[in-house]
DNA sequence: GAGTGGTCTAGACCACATG
DNA sequence: ATGTGGTCTAGACCACTCC
């Protein structure tokens, strides 16, 4: 089981509703029937809860109760684990993945590609551009742009699987990432791999992630086959307000 | 001020940051400071850093101290509300935002449209047609299908605003969304209002949403011009392990 | 009034990082 | 050894809902 008692009350809670146990716009256990039952203190038993309320599970409601939101048939398979992998999510759907590496180099960072990645000139990085099929179809386009002294020894070959499964077996832990997603217009990689009568547009998922340390270790780029992009989130208003702070934009 | 001490917390850090006060990669204050510094306990600190973390401001590593991951290059305009109105956003990008209503109408979900939106057959709903513009080019086109009960008075000249600002203003709370967003083909609606020339795929994000009592009030699909579809995300991995299944942030 | 979730406190012990 | 974040407890008070 997980180390800590909230992740296993989340993990418990989590299952009996996704096994129908809780029904969906049912009423969970109070928190305090719940403390009494993982006998543990409320904190403990709200940290679960905010965690599954921001999962998209639950809802509590003050001075009512805790309400589950989730369904299996629109929420399929859970909560969407943010930061899972290609390999995770073909998985996940059933696909046969595989991975072809088109290129492979270690370059030093200069100033225009300082701009596109964030990282700082002069920066040694792996820049790695290779092909996802799902069933023996190319779905994505990928060029990851690789701090070198996160992994030094990485070659080719390792990449050859899932980069994030590599990087975990080297002790990095993706913590953060932020993402931008848009549509853009195929470029000539595109039509190539994806087919001329391919699509006409390919969703672009830009991000930026951190390690455990919060070093930026990794700026990629997927380009994506329209049909094989899909992406779920499950947002949650939070206490924050926003409206104040004044905002500057690029766009 | 904001009620909560942890939010006027939150609000105070965030907007050292976003000033540069606090510095990308630099160390925050240890929680014992900030429990000084504000005059509170730990666990409310804590609350603040958490939700920080969350939003891609900051990365707390055990042992060390907590580190600022934000940038303004990077994440110009800070974390998104992911709840955020179309009004909203479209004002964040410093676009005159405008809204014309298609159709409006009220009926009874039946068999099929309840597969779609997820609403029970025979629930009484509002099934609202609008297309967007920000500058006067038409960018979006938005079906809303809204639980009759949650705003029982609505009228077309509602919608010609912001439809959240007319739900809040009637004392309705978007708590909870769930998003999916893909790319597809233009429909014919899309090709006539966006231009035949236009775009050869649009985005869509077909949405669940949730007031504040854990009630469905709102299936949404919004199908978005390329030129004008980005969405922002930041996604921390927590501490829910994911073996059988998965975890969240959340924006 | 009784029960619910929302906020907060003061203190404890642990795991980890750094000297 | 000291300081840091990670987890947890026991208890308090508040705001809200419902009877």
């Amino acid at each position: 089981m997980a180390r800590a008692l909230f992740q296993n009350i989340y993990r418990d809670i989590q299952s009996g509703i996704e096994r129908g146990l809780y029904s969906y716009q049912s009423m969970l256990l109070s928190e305090s029937e719940l403390c009494a039952r993982y006998g543990c203190s409320r904190s403990t038993v709200r940290r679960a809860l905010s965690e599954l309320a921001l999962n998209g599970y639950v809802q509590p409601i003050q001075g009512k109760g805790v309400r589950i939101i989730w369904r299996p048939q629109t929420d399929d398979r859970g909560a969407p684990d943010n930061l899972e992998s290609f390999a995770e999510r073909a998985r996940h759907q059933g696909f046969e993945s595989t991975v072809y590496v088109r290129s492979f180099e270690r370059i030093t960072v200069d100033e225009r590609l300082s701009q596109a990645t964030g990282f700082s000139p002069g920066t040694p990085i792996f820049v790695i551009n290779r092909v996802k099929s799902a069933d023996g179809i190319p779905v994505s386009i990928e060029t990851s742009h690789l701090l070198a002294t996160e992994a030094p020894a990485l070659t080719p070959r390792d990449v050859e699987g899932s980069l994030y499964a590599y990087l975990e077996s080297q002790g990095v832990a993706i913590t953060t990432g932020k993402r931008t997603i848009t549509i853009e217009a195929p470029n000539d990689d595109d039509q190539m791999i994806f087919g001329i009568d391919g699509p006409q547009a390919v969703g672009v998922i830009r991000g930026h992630f951190f390690d455990s340390q919060g070093i930026m270790f990794e700026y990629s780029e997927i380009r994506q086959k329209p049909d094989f992009f899909t992406i779920h989130e499950t947002c949650t208003r939070t206490m924050m307000p926003h409206g104040t702070a004044p905002v500057s934009s690029r766009h």
